[in-house]
DNA sequence: ACAATCAAAATTGTATACAATATTTGTGCA
DNA sequence: TGCACAAATATTGTATACAATTTTGATTGT
């Protein structure tokens, strides 16, 4: 179970102690990065504490965290909502990845060891598996986890921290631009990312990293996406 | 005042609606920046919240979202401290640092415009003005707004709001590891930087500040530092 | 039918009360 | 004096109550 793993490093994400604010940020995290979630949801207090069984302060707390980390916009007087990256944020995001990204890359190739390769493989396995099931969401989250775990070898935590950051809001703008929605998002860059990393060859790694990033910034649909439930009664009068 | 202007990009540093919690963040925020507040002081809620006027709730929120950015450290039931940046988090950070801010001093001078450069100008009059007045704290934290200036007129947020965090950060790690607590920090590189902005001088730009962020890395003392309260016992008694 | 206006309901912002946990203080004992 | 332990105090964690604001829905008039 990789997520497990995982979990224990994200909790710095939120720089919060243990406890259920924490959860709650945990669990609605996983949430939007799954796609369970759609942008321009709305997060009402009382609604989320019901379900975590917490109360309106507890929830308060992990809505503000979450805002904090750009997964949620809170309006004053109107409350939380899942954000909804606009087409300047989605290319800003990911141009902070290609400079990022590539760099944590290469230090993780020197770093990285036998057990971490194999970390990395069930991340690839795993994924191959959810796409298999049909189970998009999954498949997007893992392949995120895939590039979050690439930071945690790399050893460079403010580092992590800040691709955690950035691959979490990636989540959002694939599922509000990606071209192919039903379309694998799987390239063979991951596995040449891998085997530049088994062969400790920096060099590659950061090079792979670069262009499989472009790849993916190039794969989004950067423009306006017609917001749907607003104009709900036009469209509906129309037809 | 060029803090006001800043003062008006700084909110999305916590991405906090407009109210009395963003208020108490900035204005900590500031004592932070400017080492009225050391590290590790304790920052009790309900001390903070009668300084300002408010209630524990708005308090907590601050101190929260101050946690979330790395200023303030929050133990479970113990509370909220000013942040004590270890030593592999200076390094981290300085190296973050010098990965982002030379890309962003890139775009910055491709960018930038007359006004800009007059605004450039101004914080470092002002900053020598607060050298001149004998105001470390004031020059201190001028000299992090010349930083994030430069990030803000770069005019890409995503990484702005890191360079604004990393500063912020890295005010707090020059407190605890500076060589020189008592000589000017102001060195030429940033007239230089002006020189390479006002000819709109990308590559220069970036290689300056590269070069000026390997110079604040290696003018930091990254040693353990003696922790002085814990054991006064112990050195009144050698004494 | 449609728009404007106002009351009702729901939701967020804030303060406060209580419970759980640390910290401090004081006491007894070696 | 020094240490261990326990009561008292102080601080944080959480729930709840109330105020401020927004959203909803009904009513009215055209």
């Amino acid at each position: 179970m990789p997520e497990r793993k995982d979990a224990h490093h994200l909790h710095d994400l939120f720089q919060l102690p243990p406890g259920r604010t924490l959860d709650i940020c945990l669990k609605i995290h996983a949430a939007i990065l799954e796609h369970r979630l759609a942008p321009g949801t709305k997060l009402s207090e009382d609604e989320v504490g019901e379900i975590y069984g917490a109360s309106r302060t507890v929830v308060r707390a992990a809505l503000q965290a979450l805002a904090h980390t750009g997964l949620v916009t809170i309006e004053k007087n109107r409350g939380a909502f899942v954000a909804k990256p606009s087409i300047r944020e989605a290319h800003e995001i990911f141009e902070a990845r290609a400079l990022i990204e590539p760099r944590v890359a290469r230090m993780t190739a020197k770093a990285i060891t036998e057990n971490d390769l194999a970390r990395l493989q069930a991340h690839i396995d795993a994924e191959h598996q959810a796409l298999h099931d049909g189970d998009m969401g999954k498949a997007l989250s893992l392949s995120g986890a895939f590039h979050t775990t690439i930071a945690d070898i790399a050893g460079q935590q403010v580092l992590a921290h800040m691709v955690r950051s950035l691959i979490s809001r990636s989540s959002l703008i694939i599922s509000m631009y990606w071209k192919r929605p039903d379309t694998a998002c799987e390239s063979h860059s991951h596995h040449a990312l891998m085997k530049a990393f088994a062969e400790h060859d920096s060099d590659a790694a950061e090079e792979i990293q670069k262009s499989h990033l472009i790849d993916l910034h190039s794969g989004l649909n950067l423009v306006e996406v017609r917001q749907q439930h607003d104009s709900l009664k036009d469209i509906l009068r129309t037809g």
